[in-house]
DNA sequence: TTCAGGTAGACAACTAGGTTGTCTCATACT
DNA sequence: AGTATGAGACAACCTAGTTGTCTACCTGAA
């Protein structure tokens, strides 16, 4: 039982890292190796829009060389394909392919199992009564995964 | 509501991270800067008896080099002190100070009412559930906070 | 009593994933 | 036309770790 409030963080933490270590595990066997979060949420942006290094940097949060390099890596993956733009040969525009929706869908399949298996362990209310007290207390998916400093400046301290 | 695996992950981690960057905040606002989760996981290793930087390595689960980093950060910045072992003069022995004392109490007390917050926000009750959910499902402490590859090879993918 | 093996800690070189600064070049406003 | 702005690339750097190699020293066994 928790009682203090570095527990809590510590419990926090380790649910999400208990989840994040699974995924990994099943998205290396199912054909998706050295996937990080980064790159799922560097194709949906693409997928939404953010279709050439400057604007994904915009959105990623971070920048343009970081992006740059994320690009470089889910093209050379195919889970992206990149074209010069017509209009402005400065640019070069990205769209998500065949490979990396299937990516994006495994994903989230691997992540729901997890979930389901979860539910069963505490049950389903349970779970979503976890799911809504969190909810409840404003969390929001955070804008930037990694950051240097995001343990760094923090934590279980 | 969160009805996704992967939402339930970035949940957890929103979780964690609005604990660990308030903490942040909290901490340095009282003299203790650039403090990271490992440094208090150091001392309280050095507390228990990890006096050497080889034996803290083992503890922590890291390099010998990666914990001689975090010794010199520490004796730099006064939370620890060190000497010559006199038996073994390969050795040099750490003791935790006043002031690496003080970080641990102080750290502790910043999450605590970090907790407390969240208890007002939803109630001790609802926080005490979610805590013993999360413990039902055997959630424990990581055992390495870092780790490059903790979110390198996971999550909201 | 010597000597082999293991351990402590330091140094150097490397990796990963970011950062900032500077540069070129092309578009777009005025 | 001319200037401001933005795209993308390059180089250099940062942080927090890694491995490999080295010397110095302890310890236990022949």
């Amino acid at each position: 039982m928790a009682r203090s409030g570095a527990d809590l963080a510590l419990l926090l933490l380790g649910g999400f890292r208990s989840l994040a270590d699974a995924a990994s595990v099943e998205l290396a066997e199912r054909g998706h190796e050295k996937i990080r979060p980064v790159h799922d949420f560097a194709i949906r942006s693409i997928d939404a829009g953010a279709d050439t290094a400057s604007e994904l940097s915009r959105q990623l949060g971070v920048s343009k060389q970081a992006a740059a390099k994320t690009i470089g890596f889910l093209e050379e993956r195919g889970y992206i394909t990149g074209e010069a733009d017509q209009r402005d040969p400065r640019r070069r525009r990205f769209t998500v392919t065949t490979e990396g929706h299937a990516l994006l869908a495994t994903g989230e399949q691997v992540f729901d199992e997890l979930r389901d298996r979860w539910a069963q362990r505490i049950g389903i209310k349970e779970l979503e009564r976890l799911e809504e007290a969190l909810a409840d207390l404003g969390i929001r998916a955070p804008s930037r995964l990694d950051t240097p400093g995001w343990l760094a400046g923090s934590s279980p301290e």
